[in-house]
DNA sequence: GCCAACGTTGGC
DNA sequence: GCCAACGTTGGC
């Protein structure tokens, strides 16, 4: 089982509105990066673990664990031009954008970034790494263990 | 709002 | 295929 670390926007789809939708299921919509796109579409299968990372907010961290819910399947927001995710260049017949389900499993406090920089054994996670803006990332086995072991000692 | 670090685009 | 210009991300 691999793991993942999978950044929203909480003015777009907070941990809260994960938990609120139906199954605490969400379609990860609006992934506009191929590297991003082809762990979803190559590289996820369902069952694997996800951190759920709120960015581009106040305190940007870890608030939540979830698990990859579905096969991959094409982003419906990209064949919608009234979306603002809408790619003119896309087709039903040759979808650009995949994504997956995501269901969150259990908010957690929030395991803010300077707590993660902060971390002797969280140095080389992927987040952390220099000019990372990736919105999705691998996370390695002995990172979860440790995240997990962070979440729970609070 | 700034800006570093990337990614994408398009002319050549 | 190169690379300059431009756009985006996302923390601060």
């Amino acid at each position: 089982m691999n793991h993942w670390l999978m950044k929203s926007e909480p003015a777009e789809c907070s941990v809260d509105d994960a938990l609120a939708a139906p199954d605490a299921t969400v379609p990860w919509v609006g992934v506009r990066n191929y590297q991003a796109r082809n762990f979803m579409r190559d590289a996820m299968r369902v069952g694997d673990g996800v951190l759920f990372y709120h960015s581009s907010c106040a305190e940007p961290g870890i608030v939540g664990i979830a698990r990859v819910a579905s096969a991959p399947y094409p982003d419906p927001t990209q064949f919608d031009p009234k979306s603002h995710y809408h790619d003119a260049a896309a087709t039903p017949e040759k979808p650009r954008w995949m994504l997956v389900d995501v269901q969150v499993l259990r908010k957690t406090r929030n395991l803010t970034l300077a707590e993660l920089r902060a971390d002797p054994l969280l140095q080389d996670l992927v987040l952390l790494r220099k000019g990372s803006r990736l919105s999705i990332t691998p996370v390695e086995a002995h990172h979860w263990k440790t995240i997990l072991k962070r979440l729970d000692a609070a």
